[in-house]
DNA sequence: GCATATTGTTAAGTAGGTAAACAGTTTTGC
DNA sequence: GCAAAACTGTTTACCTACTTAACAATATGC
């Protein structure tokens, strides 16, 4: 009598896939943006910048003296759930908060020094965690991947 | 003497980008993300299957009698973060959790009809809310995405 | 047999958000 | 003019989707 057939897959042979799932999008899209992002913590290590935290600093070096609300409407995320991140970058000296004259509501957010020097250095290091993690894409395969992704958002919610 | 000028877009006019954040891969692919998401969610409603767990069932269908263990490999998950999604389908009468004869550790996951029936179901919502939002892609161009996001994928860690 | 590995599980923590409410401050509609 | 509506930044509570570390039970290698 042979001992019981394993009712799983012997993990030397390689794993197998639904094969529907594998033909959605959203499924691709998910697995792809996981890798992509555990590649940039992996690049920046604890120091570095989150993806998010880089996002803003980003627009905010970009375009200076944005207010938190078109802050928010540019990432696509709330209001509330932007103050977090600009806490962060102004506790480390980054940005800060500026009043601004004609409206007493809104505060203004302003480079520093830092947060431009930090912009720049940590928009190389993402440069070549892309280049290297990406490097068996040809440039053409880059930017047609980069025009449908942003084909799917133009249907981003502008709220 | 003019009133002072805003220091902020005003909100009549497109919302600017910041021209680097706009060329990166990742950026573009967690923006995507969002997007297909959000309209995964808006297109199953609130009693639907989150992504995890249909991605979950699918792997348990495909594939009768997957361990935890092998499942969470599949999904590219810690077995510890299974645990919910198996007990969220185990709940729902959609599969259930066996023992195995030869490995008393192991509890082969079991898909019940109820489970079959709802993957089926749901599959084919996940087909027309990817076919509705992404039919501004031709054929063509949905394969070349799935082609690329395969591609980044061979990164994926197999732990 | 004993050391080592594996399985499922719990508990605690992390990342990245949303939703609702709020006070303070404009802006709009008459 | 002035009340109603809208907007800004913020706090609080909540949520989703994980990870890490530990654990007991069980199986395997040598």
């Amino acid at each position: 009598m042979a001992k019981p057939t394993r009712a799983r897959l012997p993990t030397s042979e390689p794993l197998k896939m639904a094969p529907e799932l594998e033909e959605l999008i959203g499924y691709n899209l998910k697995r792809a943006y996981v890798v992509v992002q555990k590649d940039y913590r992996a690049a920046l290590g604890d120091g570095g910048l989150s993806p998010r935290t880089f996002a803003a600093l980003s627009l905010a070096v970009a375009y200076p003296n944005l207010t938190q609300s078109n802050l928010a409407r540019m990432l696509g995320i709330e209001r509330s759930g932007l103050v977090a991140i600009i806490d962060e970058l102004e506790r480390d000296g980054l940005l800060k908060r500026t009043t601004v004259p004609g409206d007493r509501r809104v505060q203004a957010l302003v480079p520093l020094e830092a947060g431009i020097a930090a912009h720049r250095a940590t928009l190389a290091k993402v440069k070549a965690h892309e280049d290297k993690l990406l490097e068996d894409l040809s440039d053409v395969e880059k930017e047609t991947l980069i025009f449908l992704l942003r084909k799917i958002r133009r249907h981003e919610t502008e709220s």
